[in-house]
DNA sequence: CATGAATGAGGTTTCATTCAT
DNA sequence: GATGAATGAAACCTCATTCAT
């Protein structure tokens, strides 16, 4: 790690991209090039993680020179960094699509929860980048400003889910967003983070579609369990 | 990953050690140069993954000639292995001397969910260890005869525990043992082994005693919610 | 032994050497790179044979990066198969280049012992690589598609001559054109191959031109006096 | 290559062993051991040349502890040296045991010829060590004092032989002695050297008895008729 | 923008040899 | 005499990165 932690990210001359969220005039070409590279990269740093990722590996399954890479992101670990950040970015997008506001508080939250395992079973790179991510002890996470940007909001969502909840007397009060949010993504996380494991120990295919329906359930129930009021 | 498929991991003769369960009475030094090796590795594959670790600073932190290690271990995965091995050996091991059986059946559960809050707190390479190996699809953990004869034991217990709380009117009938194993695991594990992106997104240290004990607490109150008889 | 077996010694794309019979038009830099690495390799290989070989001798004799090796050659043995390669192919372009059928049958057999005495005194080089190759049981001769169809025809040759020899009663009847080359073979060789012990053994400096010549008219001789009709 | 090439091979204490001809009394198991030792040394030095072979092997086949190798012969080279000696030391001795000079001419030369062939089949790894010894340059054999008062003999007793042929008009005059005992050992050694080579370029196994009966006689032959008085 | 060639630091592993009982 | 443990130099090879066109 060296120039993502500077503040421009590449001293050289170069496109201006990188952290740029404007998408500046580039040829389509250019353009073209970089979705190439992001999206072989997403998988390479997905499959490997950062250190057993191979910069080679990411140009020849792109199909652009390696150079390239060097061109537009310029270093290995400020590709990761431009790989973790869309990550973030769509999976943050997606959740701002739930509006979960508008919903019936019990729906919301059922909602979210469905949402998550969903969300992870289409796009398993996530899961793989936030473990990646959590073994650096969120290094990048915590350099990159439009990362840290990104952050919260869900929160806040819940907040107001539950405070409509507990006046509709749907929601038990005294129930801890926080709390609530880390149980929902713990039990969505872990089934795909760690099913690698758990089907060996269960000798259970947890891929499934069938056994993945059963979770997901399961974990519904859990959480409404939790906060329903009685 | 060579030798560690084979059964004979290394092909001279040379110590004994990596899957032999029986810790042969060979001259304290070796055994002392052996334990020096597997802290020092634990520590750096937890810190780094396997990808990432240096067998230079294994050799370095352990204060061993690095030729020892292949002396020893074969080669750098042949000792990720033996890591593994011992972190998964010892944690099965904290588990049986729960003895849950022998409890009130809410007090078994909740004993559960707050030994693995307890054990992961004291034991924070194994969380890393499991990250690992996981995003390495459980490579590892599939090959190791020792390690598959480790596994399930737990459901077999959880399944009696359940069905002793049930007859007692305690527990709900019904409740699946694997579901209510993981959704165990998934609320302790994943407080650990996400605390980093965690603490970044909520600005909150989650590593403070305080709110350890909180998030147990939540986690053991999700848990008894749902299976306890209403 | 690894790269060699497999059809494509090097995974990643790089440049398409190794056994690509063609000498395809790359960047002169390229070639010149590719052409002073083989040099070096043939001395250091023929010198020291492939274990005793260094990798580091070779790129620092060839003057270019060591790097290079790898990522023209892909390993220590696939570079030494490239020398073995391009040793025989051109062996056996000037076997070729003898013409042999054309000559008297006499002459035609004079001039391929002749031949071989000072094609080995000219490319020492060759012998021992031979010498090599033995010592490995032809792994890597074995192994090469390009070499194996590269051998025999000087059989097919012998054949015609030995037949027009009979008709021209040149030549008795019923020579072995296998034998007969073996023998041929056997006289040039081992004069070259074990010099350095015959050297020793008779004190004799078998390495001088007139000792050479000596020898190559003996073996002549004793070939002659074999096969000629009588 | 180190101690061999000092007066005294071994500086240390040690046994008095190594290139002392007289089996000054050391104890049985001290002879076994050294007995044990050079035999495996024999065969792993013949299988892969002096570079190749791995004293860790040598240790192993032999079933003795490494150390004992350095505590008995000093040095990889050393040992070499001692297995070399010997491999030579017999075959000379063999060859003593001929007694050619007391057998008709004609018939002495048939067989030492076929006395060659016979040795090299029995005795493959005096091959081997000759082809490594030969690609050393000969290094050891010139540094050995032992090896070097071996040699020879035989061109006098050839010597001895020829012109007790020539008196007996069975054989022409001229004939040069060593030139004849190259192409005697050239004949002979080549088969086995080259066989590797020779089987894959003629698809025919060369090490069947049918085929080396045919080939023995032909040297035989190839010799006769150029010695043979007319 | 793009490419193939080149670089140097560093990574894992091997090996002859020696130490300490 | 014999053994297992230890050592350090060096071997092969990999990888992120840069050069030159």
């Amino acid at each position: 790690m060296k120039a993502a932690t500077k503040s421009t990210p590449r001293s050289k001359k170069g496109p201006l991209t990188t952290a740029s969220g404007a998408p500046d005039m580039r040829s389509q070409r250019s353009e073209r090039t970089q979705q190439q590279i992001l999206a072989a990269a997403t998988d390479e740093f997905a499959d490997k993680g950062l250190a057993g990722a191979r910069v080679d590996v990411i140009a020849e399954e792109s199909g652009v020179n390696k150079q390239m890479i060097y061109y537009y992101y310029g270093s290995k670990e400020d590709l990761y960094l431009a790989v973790l950040e869309r990550a973030y970015a769509a999976m943050r997008q997606s959740e701002r699509e739930l509006n979960l506001a508008d919903l019936n508080p019990i729906e919301a939250i059922t909602k979210l929860v469905e949402f998550k395992f969903d969300y992870y079973t289409k796009n398993p790179a996530m899961i793989r980048l936030l473990a990646t991510e959590n073994m650096q002890n969120a290094h990048y996470l915590k350099r990159s400003t439009r990362l840290r940007e990104m952050q919260v909001s869900l929160i806040d969502v819940l907040l107001s889910v539950l405070s409509a909840g507990e006046k509709q007397k749907l929601i038990r009060p005294g129930v801890d967003p926080v709390q609530l949010y880390m149980s929902i993504a713990a039990l969505s996380y872990f089934y795909f983070s760690n099913s690698a494991t758990l089907s060996t120990a269960f000798g259970r295919n947890l891929a499934s579609p069938a056994e993945l329906k059963k979770r997901c359930a399961h974990a519904v129930d859990l959480i409404l369990d939790h906060i329903r009021a009685r």
